[in-house]
This record gives C-alpha cells, sequence and structure tokens, in this order.
DNA sequence: TGGCTACTATGACAAGCGTCATAGCCTGCC
DNA sequence: GGCAGGCTATGACGCTTGTCATAGTAGCCA
C-alpha cells in the first residue's frame, strides 16, 4: 500500500495548504485537515514527526512550487508574452478562483505570515523560501522578455506585492475589483 | 474613577489591535490582551459583552481612523504635495515602524481578512470598513492634488493594494527593502 | 513460520481558549 | 445613613488544540 501512503502524505500536505489559505496558520487544526485529506489521524505523527511546523512548512514548500508551476503555465500559454500580460493573467487566474469559490481563500503564504512571522521562525522563513519559489519562474520570464536581470527581479517583486494586496483587499470586501483594477494600472508600467 | 475607567477601555482596544498586528486574530488571546493593557480582566465583559467579536471589531476601527489620521499628518507636513511623495512618505513610515520593532508587526487589518475573512462576516466587515477609513483620507488628498475623483479612488485603492503586499513580503524576509521598491516605482506612475 | 518494517488506531494528556456566574468593592446620589 | 450602579475580582465551565504513548494491523522477506 505504498501508493495509498504516500496518498495520504500527498493530500495531508494538499489540504493544510487549503486550510492556511482559508484561516492561516491560528486556524487551521490537524483534526480537521486530516479529515478533509480523507487520511487516518495516525499518519500525522508517522509522516509530520516535527508535528504542526514541520507540516506547515511542507505546506508552503508546496504551495511555493505550484504557484511557480502555474507562472509557467502562464508564461507558456501566451501568444505574444509581456510582463503586463503575464501580470494580468495571473490577476484574472486569481479573480476567477476567488470567485468561484465565493472568496473563501486567500494566499497561504499570507496567512503564513500574518499569523507566524513573528512567533515562528521556521515557518516564517518558510513563508520567505515559498516567495522566493514562486517569483523565480517571473523573473526568469521577464529576461527572456528583454528585462535585464536586475529590472526583472525589481518588476516580479512589485508584481507580488501588488497581487498580495490586492488578495487581501479583494478578500475583505467580497469583490475582485482591486484584482482587476491593480493589473490595469501596473501593466502598462510593467511594458514600458 | 471615570477617567481610569475608560483608560481601561481604551487601552484593552489599542492592545488588541497591536496583538491582531502581530499574530492575527487567531493569535490574539484575551486574557494577554488585558494583562499587555495592564487592565483587569473583568473589563472585558463589562465592556465588550459582545466578546471577542466585538472587541477585534473596535480594535479594527480604531485602526482605520488611526491610520487615516497618520495619512492627514503626512499629507499636511508635506512641503510640495503629489500623490508619489505621500505613497513615499506612508512607507517611509510602515519602513521604520517596522525596522525599530523588528518586524513584530504588521498590518491590523491583513490579520483580520487573513483569518477570519471566511469564517467571520462581521469581523471581515469590520476590516472592510478600516480599510475604507483608511483610504478616503488618501483620495481626498489625490482629489486637491488635481486628480479628478474617480482616478483619485483608482490611485488610493492601488497604493493600498501595494503597500499591504509589500508590508506581507518585507515582514517574511525581514527586510523593508520590498517597501522602498514599490515606493520607488510606484511614484511615477502616481505622479504621471 | 517468524520477525521486521511501514502504517494505522485510539485514548489520554496538559494547556490554552472564550465565555459565564457570582460575589465584592467603591463612588456618588438621595 | 443607605441604596444603586459602575467597575472589578475570581473561579469555573466546556471545548479545542497539539502532542504523545501505546497497541494493533498488514505486508514483505528470510
Amino acid at each position: 500500500m505504498q501508493e495509498g501512503s504516500r496518498g495520504h502524505r500527498e493530500r495531508i500536505v494538499y489540504e493544510a495548504a487549503q486550510h492556511l489559505r482559508r484561516a492561516g496558520v491560528g486556524g487551521t487544526g490537524l483534526r480537521q485537515v486530516v479529515a478533509d485529506a480523507a487520511a487516518p489521524r495516525g499518519s500525522l505523527q508517522h509522516y509530520f514527526p516535527g508535528g504542526k511546523d514541520q507540516l506547515v512548512t511542507e505546506a508552503l514548500d508546496w504551495a511555493g512550487t505550484w504557484a511557480a508551476e502555474r507562472v509557467a503555465q502562464h508564461v507558456s500559454g501566451m501568444r505574444r508574452p509581456s510582463p503586463g500580460r503575464l501580470f494580468t493573467a495571473m490577476l484574472d487566474d486569481w479573480a476567477a478562483e476567488l470567485q468561484a469559490r465565493d472568496f473563501e481563500r486567500g494566499c497561504p503564504v499570507a496567512g503564513a505570515v500574518v499569523d507566524c512571522a513573528d512567533t515562528n521562525p521556521a515557518i516564517r522563513q518558510a513563508a520567505s523560501a515559498a516567495l522566493d519559489t514562486w517569483r523565480r519562474p517571473i523573473t526568469e520570464a521577464l529576461v527572456t522578455m528583454g528585462r535585464s536581470r536586475r529590472r526583472a527581479e525589481t518588476l516580479s517583486t512589485l508584481m507580488l506585492c501588488t497581487l498580495e494586496g490586492a488578495l487581501v483587499l479583494a478578500r475583505a470586501q467580497r469583490d475582485t475589483a482591486p484584482l482587476r483594477l491593480v493589473a490595469r494600472e501596473l501593466a502598462p508600467l510593467l511594458d514600458a
């Protein structure tokens, strides 16, 4: 049953990430996570002997690489690539997700940072690493689009900042308007 | 002792807001709040019969008006006002705060949204209201600086989005670089 | 067959949480 | 003086949390 086991482990990590998106670290209960993952409770201490910290850390890792892959998909799916178009695609993606799930889930990294940046160094570090993982493919794409590496790093950081903040505002007012607004306003600057 | 009493109430609200900034709603314990406020525990059920929800709501209200006043101070303190300069002043303010407190505290609104947007309608609503309270003086200032009202609304939203996101990144990597970066990048666009 | 390993099951633990009930203080007013 | 009411003190409740100890099961390999 190695397949089933690894399935359990992966499902737990995935479900933990989804819980982070919904209610942050403090609002994520381990019993609920395993229940939603349809995994046995015993798997927790078997696969994650490091406890909640380990699980949250792995969830952030997973989220970072997932976001990076999503960026790659956007890049490869663009007919005429440009920084502004990439940014717009990412924002559209998030807007659709928020809309579809009734603003239930935001960004797991934000959830971790807001709850743990000052209280849990390991989780803070994992959140920072996840942001780097997410930002790297964006930077690379911008380089491919002709920006200098230095400029690309700056723009990718700007994109992530604006995206994260727009997510907060959007969830607060249950409206995707902020997402669309920042895409519209920033695209020209990114393409300049 | 009416002074002392009102002092207690206000200190509790203030301290609750500071706890929100540090660890979000889930990480804020009421016993710790009253202890840090040097207030008696009994004041909780006396002043806040609505429980934690009421306290968090009032803390967000307080934070919103505080932020609005801070904006007004920045505006009135600027020799040659411009949207970009206002934005830079706000970001500098936050950067200094993060630096001084070792990245301990972020934005209370973000803490509330990330933890409660999907689980607590009252708090989500209070967070949204706080953002409006914060954004209004910014919008008004931009109108005074010659922008159309419609344009001012757009720009103030953009400013808040970027600020909130930059705070998340800055706390994640314990570096004020994102704050300085977005100020530098966005100022020209705001002044255009 | 027996043992070793991977995984699961379950109950218990201490700690913390928000909330509430109850009683006591202390001041001001009649 | 005596009563009323704003405020405080304190203990307890029920619940949930993360963590752990312990036992149990299933499958592979010798």
